[in-house]
DNA sequence: TGACATGTATCTACTAGTTGGTAGACTGCT
DNA sequence: AGCAGTCTACCAACTAGTAGATACATGTCA
């Protein structure tokens, strides 16, 4: 599985996914990549076959992005605190910035039943990473006192999920990024053993 | 503003009411309605001129309806706790019998630079009125020493209905109802005061 | 009662524009 | 020579929406 691109393949994708993140997957078009890019829309054909494989292929490189992320706050944040709040902050600023206002998986996750297959699967995929993930955080964060949880690590880490997909969700209703922190800011407060 | 519609006029907004639940507002068209009501495209023209008329008028009688449903709620149930348990109880049903498996605001929401102005103006309200009635709820609820608020009423009203939507995008991501009522049921324990 | 009008609901047939995708030719680089 | 990348030109299918005819029910007036 070869996940380098050319720069083109490349600018390609990175279009496709910021169009996914604020249209979803029936809410763009090639017409639109091919006039950001400025390319045909015959050439965006000959680096990715079908819009299938184009956001499957952008999916990949994100979940990867995401896996890598994810492992390096793991790794060079030592509190479980921290992490979360890495997390977070790294989502509150995607938001703020408006570089990233929404992650494109919890979109595909709504218009999941008229998406490819193929393109399911890897939603699916990321949900399963992120809740193991944190519930793997969580757990660390019980066992050294630092968390109380009520539920099982997985449900509290799904729970977790659900808050800061809801709280993009909100911020984008609201047309307030300011919203997101609001939400997701008690979130981690509430977790603290007092 | 007239919301009564004549009996197939009716009955194509509540197909297009299950298709935006699962598909979103550019993920059906007037041809699947046309299937789905056994009626010709342009009979449904004849019925709403266009589709983000279709879509509005969907929403506004969802928004009514909702209102009616949560008036009802306050009105009928005292105790706040129970209040929030008809509140998510309702959807634990809707998505377990598939009726309703998505709140269509959330999933405009999601789309919301993707929709017709008009449409998005009725999403928007349905989150002001959604949060509001939430927040009345929890601060009646802490007066009455039943609920512990870490933050305002507003602020964690917020959260709450974040959680909600995104323990329905969970829910459809895992493809099990249950998820939805394992995210949900933590979120009012944890409101209470101890 | 009969004639005519009005309004509602439906249809077939059509439009212009967009969708994802293909064929084949041209360029320039290795 | 071969190949990656690009293009113009095209395609069939689909999109929302329109035009105009037909059916039928309900009037109202003479």
């Amino acid at each position: 599985m070869n996940t380098d691109l050319s720069p083109k393949a490349a600018e390609i994708a990175s279009c496709a996914r910021s169009l996914l993140a604020t249209a979803g997957y029936n809410g763009f078009s090639y017409a639109d990549i091919s006039e950001a890019v400025h390319i045909s829309k015959a050439s965006i054909h000959h680096h990715f076959p079908s819009k299938a494989e184009l956001v499957r292929t952008v999916l990949v490189r994100y979940r990867e992005e995401g896996r890598v992320g994810l492992a390096a706050v793991a790794e060079r944040i030592p509190a479980p605190l921290d992490q979360l709040q890495a997390y977070t902050g790294y989502w509150a600023a995607c938001i703020r910035d408006g570089s990233a206002p929404f992650c494109i998986c919890a979109m595909l996750a709504a218009e999941l039943s008229a998406i490819p297959a193929e393109v399911a699967d890897e939603v699916r995929g990321h949900f399963l990473d992120l809740t193991a993930w944190l519930a793997a955080v969580l757990e660390r964060g019980a066992a050294a006192g630092v968390f109380a949880l009520r539920t099982s690590p997985e449900t509290e880490a799904m729970a977790f999920a659900a808050t800061v997909h809801g709280a993009m969700l909100s911020a984008r209703a609201y047309g307030n990024p300011e919203v997101f922190t609001q939400i997701v800011q008690p979130l981690l407060d509430r977790l603290l053993a007092h």
